[in-house]
DNA sequence: ATTTGAACTGTAAACGATTACAGTTCAAGC
DNA sequence: GCTTGAACTGTAATCGTTTACAGTTCAAAT
């Protein structure tokens, strides 16, 4: 394969006025035709890995998170990419941790300078992580909670606010008796999400019980169906939020296999509002925390932060929105 | 940031040495020890751009496919990064393309050597491409349908024979009024499933009928919500093969909002067998076409090329498997 | 024709690793 | 203590770029 000394010899120009040209440096037109001409003739592409050697930048970004198969994150992936596409940056995709140990030894061989930042939305909290992020000598937007002692870029949304939607909307549409099927509370969406509930319960001037508060072992649509299946009574039920859309959807299964009506029976929330919330049968009312949007925003903070080392750490705030549709249709 | 250099000289060895240790070359044990201790000292990390540039490997491989939505891809994305999740190789996703144009410069792009191989699936077909790829100084493995001239690792799934099988199962489940709703002719699956659903409506002794088969423009839920809405009289049918789930589910979905039922007026069948299949209402007979299985045979096959370079080009062909569920149940 | 300064070009030194080759150490066997 | 060969170590070249700096060209102004 062609170097830019056969170009440059093949051109008869010094190596220097190759690497100008194609780094749209100001040339002569007549040398600008002739490395053109030597490049085309020679197939020749320039060697990345020596560019980001001498410039110090490898071109590249990571995204990393814990679930592929979480539409959430998918949405996410697809903001970043796009956000990201019409940029010199490619995007590194970093994914399918099953453990917080898998997440840390990723993250120390992300410090190996082939990305140039790091875009993280961890859902398990661990001080061994913080510490990791804060050692990283590289960039890093977290999307996602802040935990203590670190100061990055950060996109944040407040779930809190959209669970305390969710309450208000089933409440308004006559709903008095409501539970919450949560995510694993090793998550920080599991323990945030529950105590969300809690707050927004109380704030609407219902009485909070614990036993409303069901926890899945973890955010698939099986572990929604057996978090259903588990219920003995249903009769003290006439709302659930689901912590996010694929619990919504196990749950909704059960209930249309065993004869439970919703919403006449049963109303439901999901949280995420992902592609499937209009496809589901009765179609899925959801809160929508907006996972492409905060991944656009985190890709743009990156590009900026890239721009600009040395500006303070900034937060964005993504407002969560309810959206309407058949699942909690009124009694 | 620490380099080799700085190491060596902590340690009181030469940088030959502290490459050796890193790399697992022998050392003497108290060498191995002082050079460690620098390293933990110092926190250094190699760097992957000036290992890269000198033994001319990137450790990354590239996946490429069009649609980040369609979640298809997603499970091959998954199967693709289990499989490389174990070796030194990293994944790099390219993805979102709208256009033909876009994928051509992506591949061009690609010979620079940032990307040690590359894992692409493309849905539209046309020359350029297939020359790029020919031209590619890389290992490349192609899932899906290999183009006239193209010679390189291939897996493959016989995306016909599932047709047959679903027509099969349909006839045997009462229907003899089988539609198509197909995905655009523009690409690849869409040609290849509308020869492949009059061929087996053939095979199976019924009279092929050209407005049978219905054209979306896209493998989106929209799509085939679309093209339901457009079909005037639904008693010329009894069943559909849709050309992808998300066809299906919005297709479904107005048949519900219409007062159509499924399965007792039409029966659906899906293709890919994504995890919606199970959500939806009914559940959705689909063919699974095993995404997530051949993104991981792909990544063997190229772990397995980069380890043998010169063995020749391997197909491997993957069964599609046929999952009856409610919504095919008989009349 | 000469001056002048802008515009361009070439030389050579990095960037940070790997590795061939030659030189050194060291234990074992005498 | 000496020889021997294996085991280890260090020197220095190399991978393919970019870029500071010095040198050259060239058109316009005198």
């Amino acid at each position: 394969m062609a170097n830019i000394e056969a170009v440059a010899k093949q051109a008869g120009v010094s190596v220097a006025s190759v690497s100008r040209v194609i780094n749209g440096a100001a040339a002569r037109a007549d040398t600008e035709a002739r490395v053109r001409k030597a490049i085309a003739e020679l197939d020749y592409q320039p060697n990345s890995a020596a560019r980001a050697l001498k410039v110090r930048q490898s071109e590249q970004i990571c995204l990393s998170f814990d679930d592929l198969a979480n539409p959430a994150y998918i949405a996410m992936t697809r903001g970043v990419g796009r956000e990201l596409s019409a940029t010199k940056y490619r995007l590194i995709l970093s994914s399918a941790f099953s453990s917080v140990e898998e997440i840390v030894k990723h993250l120390q061989t992300m410090g190996r300078g082939f990305a140039d930042g790091l875009i993280i939305s961890p859902i398990y909290s661990d001080e061994r992580i913080t510490k990791l992020i804060s050692a990283l000598h590289m960039p890093v937007v977290l999307v996602g909670t802040q935990p203590e002692g670190l100061d990055v870029d950060n996109v944040y949304v407040d779930s809190s606010a959209g669970i305390a939607m969710a309450v208000e909307h089933l409440i308004q549409t006559g709903r008095t008796k409501i539970g919450l099927i949560n995510g694993p509370l090793s998550t920080k969406p599991g323990v945030r999400r529950k105590a969300a509930f809690e707050k927004a319960i109380k704030a609407a001037g219902l009485k909070f019980d614990k036993a409303s508060v069901i926890q899945a072992n973890t955010f698939s649509p099986e572990a929604g169906y057996f978090a259903f299946s588990e219920i003995a009574d249903f009769s003290k039920f006439d709302a659930f939020i689901c912590a996010n859309d694929q619990l919504a959807a196990g749950a909704m299964k059960f209930a249309s296999e065993n004869g439970i009506s919703i919403p006449g029976d049963i109303a439901i929330v999901g949280i995420d509002n992902t592609d499937m919330a209009s496809l589901l049968h009765p179609t899925l009312t959801s809160v929508d925390l907006k996972a492409e949007e905060r991944g656009e925003i985190a890709a743009q903070l990156m590009l900026d932060r890239l721009a600009n080392p040395d500006r303070a750490p900034k937060r964005i705030t993504v407002e969560p929105k309810l959206v309407i549709r058949e699942s909690t249709a009124k009694k």
